[in-house]
DNA sequence: AAAATAGTGTCTTTCAGACAGTATTAA
DNA sequence: TTAATACTGTCTGAAAGACACTATTTT
């Protein structure tokens, strides 16, 4: 059998086992909304490198013995090194998406480690508890990590990020500013009941910009499939009174048509 | 030292050497317009497994010992299999991005391989060459490839992809089609001068439909930084006759604002 | 001469955003 | 009673799409 042949040569010459050693890892950006500021989920790492500070809840995936594959390996992760899972119901209403992968040569001192990088928008969750190779697990508000545009933290920042995580975070959450314009995962921010005014406040905590809430309202509701009545009220009201307000439940629309676009970002034009 | 000690251990417990061996390749979906139709380059396999179909140039990332970031590889990959990067003009122009990572335990049936692909946009080329381990490389329209909606081809397809190459295409082109959308990145498919109906025939070709000529020329023109005109005009008309169209380079713009959505997505919606 | 094409003018519809106004609730 | 809030009405300007028209070129 010649293609035999050529098979095990090929397997001989690109095995990587004897080749070329790149270790994969999982990582994942969780965001979700608290008392309205985006949080991000993070861990302290309990061994080197980067020991004590904080990082993205991550780990290796498993290659051959019990092979999984990738966003099972995110959804691991998560719920091993947070304790989120135990609930089953928590991580259920999750969306998870891919949101890159970073092969810098550099990007671990101990050897070449190549991360994919999975993004999840949660609605409000418990606390989450530490797991796995984490010392702690925490919500933490990303404006206590002082990102900058350029992906890096601002000098003077408390809680320094690990590896090259502060980057992967600010491109999750760039991304997720983006998706909240033409899809309608903002309601993966919400539980599975809620208002308009619930709705506005993910938009503006994730944009940073207090929007109309009059234009607002109008517009989620002449987005068809965006979302879909109820007919109840919700029983509380606006922190400073007001009428109480409609209750709503996620339409089946993929994508918004038309777009909500962000107002004023003539920085990123060019 | 303790902490020595504990990063020891932890590369002990952690190398994927012994532990649980992954290969990271780097594939590339390299698309072109040639005679008002989308192209991807493709190389045929010239060794198991499956030797002899089609596949998306790429390889295996060169790891430890001359350590490459994954954009790098994806442009090595190019230059080998296709002799692309000869003329070292001929890659340069090139628009190259991240398109997403496939991991899927069973999508190589040697072992437990992770692709990084890569998205590539080229003006016209001349042919490629075949190099490396690929024993034939063509630009070959894409609807020669029977792609289906689900990632994968109709059945009767005469030139079919190896691995998950399909579906890696499908979402690379969809990718492409959305990018058009709200970035001037059709402008990478053309020669670095070129007029608006040529620019037409790209967003024609990906997007497959035909656009309103008039109204696609003064939408183009009224989009801040998409277009700069150079005060010349084309030699040539169209294909029967016209005045000769007026020569435009690419503007400064990185995002387009409004942007040219696509018409009738109505199926894409929900 | 006929047909195709480049580019411009104009009208209608849609939609975002500004603003105003009413009803409902907490402080 | 006051202030905040939910929601609705109305106006204006921007922009997309349909259509028409002129000028230029090939066949």
């Amino acid at each position: 059998m010649a293609e035999r042949d050529d098979e095990r040569e090929f397997l001989a010459s690109y095995d990587p086992r004897d080749y070329d050693p790149v270790a994969v890892t999982v990582d994942v950006v969780a965001l979700t909304i608290r008392d309205g500021a985006v949080h991000v989920l993070l861990v302290r790492r309990g061994v080197a490198p980067y020991q004590g500070l904080w990082a993205l809840p991550g780990g290796f995936v498993r290659g051959v013995h019990e092979a999984e594959d990738l966003p099972s390996a995110a959804v691991r992760e998560l719920a091993e090194e947070t304790g989120l899972s135990a609930k089953a119901g928590a991580l259920s209403r999750m969306h998870l998406e891919q949101l890159g992968t970073y092969g810098d040569p550099a990007r671990d001192p101990r050897m070449r480690v190549i991360s994919v990088a999975y993004l999840a928008f949660a609605p409000e969750l418990p606390d989450a508890a530490a797991g796995g190779d984490a010392a702690e697990a925490d919500w933490v508000p990303l404006a206590a990590l002082g990102l900058t545009e350029a992906g890096d933290q601002r000098p003077g920042t408390t809680r320094r990020l690990a590896f090259d995580h502060a980057r992967i975070l600010s491109d999750g959450v760039e991304r997720a500013r983006a998706k909240l314009e033409y899809t309608p995962l903002a309601t993966a921010f919400c539980p599975a009941e809620f208002t308009i005014p619930e709705l506005r406040a993910v938009y503006e905590a994730v944009w940073g910009e207090e929007l109309h809430a009059g234009n607002f309202h109008r517009k989620v509701l002449s987005v068809p499939g965006f979302v879909d009545g109820t007919g109840a009220t919700s029983d509380k009201t606006g922190r400073r009174g007001g009428p109480r307000p409609r209750l709503y439940r996620a339409g089946d629309a993929r994508l918004l048509h038309p777009a909500l676009l962000r107002p004023s970002r003539e920085d990123d034009i060019r």
